[in-house]
DNA sequence: ATCATATGGATATAAAAATATCTACATCTT
DNA sequence: AAGATGTAGATATTTTTATATCCATATGAT
């Protein structure tokens, strides 16, 4: 064992469920609870206890032996694993039907995202405010994103726009795009991209109606 | 072997790549073309061309060797295995910004669905259309379900009232629900559910983010 | 104080998915 | 006509992920 101690990557189907723990960890600590055990998560959410034992095992949970994890400190290494203890500030690209209802979602800010601006190049839709955001044209991209310090961007442009728009955001030193479009998009590898294709869960609905 | 062939199952992996070969193969059959091999759909979409190959041949696509899979055909055998050749009949539970926004999207016909109804109990919302489809009260669920003989529901309420909406579903005989509530549904083992999580997606973003 | 019990912790096993390797063959080039 | 080439097809291997098993321990009941 060297100096440099392996970090245990942490799985994508860990992280993706983690925020489900955190809605209900979220609950009950409202209700001033301070334990819970995997069996009662287990309960809650449908996922295997054992499965949620390792998940929070993995990011360091603190926990209590024979009485369960600690929820408060839970909810922190949760937090802290996905950075959502501070805002990021974020922007988005595409203030149609998609962009104007994310727009709309207050929930963002329970998860490290803060939405202060919005982006498009209809003329109808520039100027104004959309769920209190204002909405810029595309083409001041490259200075708002600086004066405001912008890091994270939200792509629900349509999908011949989508890679046009990846460039200059790139160029602009965004490191972080949450894309919406049905497109993958091509970035340089320091960049991260999350793709969000609403076909695909349609698919596997799909899939399971003509097994059954 | 005997008279029950096993059927292979497919991966949810697989079921969920399905859809952006899709996409493409309807890009490349609009410009006429006839073939098309793994390699070069792996460059449109970014997945390595042995998984592309493992997916096709699994859903049984037709190929020529040495020139590739037939475009058409592999085409066809998508749309059928995911059952996207006919339209389902579907209606929308919850016509907020979200749901206005699915209603928006004309995208659905090509992926087998036909919203056709929608339902709310804000009384701004009820008796009006969003996008063309009507706003029914929440009440009248079942006899609107039955009328219209509606086969699946899309789920945009908020995560307090998505169970008390699916009981009443699943008592209406619904057996596909897409769930955009962030809540785990109970339902009968015959009722095929899909959950969309938008915090899942984000967590994956913020992680990456993060190990960076 | 003693014992039963439910839990996290650690390890081992199984299942699923991705990736690699090899073969046969149809097409193209020479 | 002969050979090179790029492909699907089949199989094997590796990696990842999920699940099971056993153990030590803190808690609560007796």
């Amino acid at each position: 064992m060297g100096l440099f101690s392996k970090k245990k990557s942490i799985s994508v189907q860990t992280i993706r469920r983690l925020p489900q723990y955190l809605r209900v960890l979220y609950d009950w600590h409202g209700y001033g609870r301070e334990l819970a055990s995997s069996t009662e998560l287990a309960q809650e959410t449908q996922v295997p206890p054992i499965v949620i034992k390792k998940d929070l095992q993995a990011i360091g949970a603190p926990s209590k032996m024979r009485a369960g994890f600690k929820i408060k400190g839970t909810i922190s290494a949760i937090e802290n694993f996905l950075g959502w203890d501070n805002l990021n500030k974020a922007f988005l690209v595409g203030a149609g039907h998609l962009g104007a209802a994310l727009l709309g979602f207050s929930g963002f800010k329970n998860h490290g995202l803060e939405i202060v601006a919005a982006f498009d190049t209809h003329p109808e839709r520039v100027g104004n405010e959309i769920h209190g955001v204002h909405v810029y044209h595309t083409a001041q991209l490259k200075s708002v994103i600086e004066e405001k310090k912008l890091k994270i961007a939200v792509l629900t442009v349509p999908g011949p726009a989508a890679q046009g728009i990846t460039d200059t955001l790139v160029a602009c030193g965004i490191k972080a795009i949450w894309n919406f479009a049905p497109v993958k998009l091509a970035v340089p590898p320091d960049v991260a991209v999350q793709q969000e294709d609403i076909a695909s869960g349609l698919a596997e609905l799909c899939a399971q109606l003509k097994r059954k």
